[in-house]
DNA sequence: CATGCCAAGTTGACGCCGTCAACTTGCGCG
DNA sequence: CGCGCAAGTTGACGGCGTCAACTTGGCATG
C-alpha cells in the first residue's frame, strides 16, 4: 500500500510535467508568413485544453481558440462541425489520456491483483483533482444524439473496461464475489466518479475533509467498496 | 415578436405530481392587465426549472426564463445580480427537493437503520433519473467564489447529513465499522452521486446494462457499499 | 514551367445572449 | 391625496455560434 502511495504521486507529477508541454505546444500561433496552419486540427484540441485549463470552462469559446492561434473565427469551421464536435474531441482526448494513466498506475502495481484495482481508482481520482476543467468537459452531458460521436463512446468503454477486466481479474482469483463483472464494475465506476465530481465541484472542504490529501480519500474510498465486493463472509 | 420555439417533442416521462404541478405553475405568465408581476423571484425560479426540464439545460437563457412568463429580458435583475445567481436559487431549490425526497424514503422504511441508510441512497439516484436536467444544475461547478451563496452550501450539506446520521446511527447499532462518519459518509455521498452522474450522462446503456431498472441498479450499488461498511469481519 | 482545382482560411453579417443605463409605472405609506 | 421607491421597460453594447461568399496558395497534371 505504501508502494501504492509513492508511486501515484510519481505518475501525478509526470501527468502534470506531461500536461504543461501540451498546454506548452498549445500555444504556438500560426507563423505570421504563413497562410496554412500545417495542422489546425491537432492545434485547435491543445489550445481548447490550454484555455480550459487556464481560464476555466467558461472560457471554453470557439473564438477564443481560434484568438489564441492567431486563425480567424471561422476557421475551426473547416475541422469542427461545431462547436458541441470541438467538445467531443476534446473529451475523447481527454478519456484517452485518463486510460493511460489509469494503466500505467495499475502496471506500476505487478501482479498483486488487490493493488491493481485500487491503483486504477486512485489514478482515476487524481486524474480529475489534476486536471479538474477538463475532467469536467469529459462528462459534460453532450446534448445531441448520443451516436454522433462512435469514437467518444468507445474512449467512454475504454474507462470502463479497464476497471471492468480488473474486477474479473480479482474474480479469478477468489478476491471478488461472483457475479455479473459489468454491475460490480459500475459500482467502482461510481464510486470514484462520484468522488472526483464532488471533489472538482469543491464539495470537500465544506466538509471538513480538506486535511486528507486526494491520494488518501480514493485511497480508503475504493478500499470500501473493495471489502464490500469481497466474496461473502470474507473479510479484507 | 412572439416567435415560440415549438421543439416540444421530448415531454418529460413519468412525471411526479409535485414536479408537474410546479411547472404548470411556473407556465403561468404575467397577467397582460397587471404592470407589476406579483411574486417574479418565485415565477423565475419555477420557469428556469420549467425550462430546463423540457428543453435541456442548453436551453436555460436568462432571456428565455423572462420570455416564458411574459416579462421583459431585464426583469429578472431585479431579483438576481446576474445569471450565476438565478442558477444558484435553482440548485438550493433542487437540493432541499432532494433532501425532503430522501427523508420521506427513509422514513418509510421504519426503524431499520441499514434499510435507511440504502432507501436515502436509491431515493438519491431515483431523484436524479427523474429529474435529469435539474439534477444537473444543482452539479453545474459555480464559477465564482466558493462562499458567495452560502444558503446553497447550506443545501448541500443538508443533504451530506442524511447520510452522515444515517452512517452515525447504523455505527451506534454495530452495522458500520468504527471510523469518522464524514468519511465513511462521503464513501456512500461518493457512489450514489457517481451512479446519478453516469446515469444522467447516458453512460449505462452504453454498458449493455438497460434492462435493469433504475431502482435496482442503486439498490445494489448502495447495498455492496454498505457491505464493505460493515464491521471487519462480518458479513452483511 | 504554366495552369487551374480545391482544401484551407478570411471577411462580413445575422440573430441570440448577458448585462447595463436611463426611463416609466403604479403600489402603499405618510 | 400625493409622492417615494421598488418593480418593470426600452434600447443599446459587446461577445458568442454560425453561415455564405470570397480569397489564398499547395499540388497534381499537361
Amino acid at each position: 500500500m505504501a508502494k501504492a502511495t509513492s508511486e501515484g504521486k510519481r505518475q501525478a507529477r509526470a501527468a502534470k510535467a506531461a500536461q504543461a508541454a501540451q498546454a506548452a505546444r498549445a500555444v504556438r500561433a500560426k507563423p505570421r508568413d504563413r497562410y496554412h496552419h500545417g495542422d489546425l486540427r491537432q492545434a485547435l484540441l491543445d489550445a481548447a485544453v490550454a484555455l480550459v485549463e487556464r481560464e476555466g470552462r467558461r472560457a471554453l469559446t470557439l473564438r477564443g481558440v481560434a484568438r489564441l492561434l492567431g486563425v480567424s473565427q471561422a476557421a475551426p469551421y473547416r475541422h469542427f462541425a461545431d462547436k458541441e464536435a470541438l467538445l467531443a474531441a476534446v473529451a475523447e482526448g481527454g478519456l484517452r489520456a485518463l486510460a493511460a494513466q489509469m494503466g500505467e498506475a495499475a502496471a506500476a502495481q505487478g501482479a498483486d491483483r488487490a493493488a491493481r484495482f485500487q491503483a486504477l481508482g486512485v489514478a482515476y481520482v487524481e486524474f480529475a483533482a489534476a486536471q479538474t476543467a477538463r475532467f469536467r468537459v469529459m462528462f459534460m452531458a453532450l446534448s445531441a444524439d448520443e451516436g454522433a460521436y462512435p469514437s467518444l463512446s468507445e474512449a467512454y468503454g475504454q474507462v470502463f473496461g479497464l476497471l471492468r477486466e480488473a474486477i474479473a481479474a480479482c474474480q479469478a482469483e477468489g478476491l471478488v464475489r461472483a457475479g455479473d463483472p459489468r454491475r460490480l464494475a459500475l459500482a467502482a465506476w461510481s464510486i470514484v466518479h462520484g468522488l472526483a465530481e464532488l471533489e472538482t465541484n469543491g464539495q470537500l472542504p465544506r466538509l471538513g475533509l480538506e486535511a486528507a490529501a486526494t491520494h488518501d480519500l480514493a485511497a480508503s474510498v475504493t478500499r470500501a467498496l473493495f471489502v464490500g465486493l469481497a466474496p461473502r463472509g470474507e473479510k479484507a
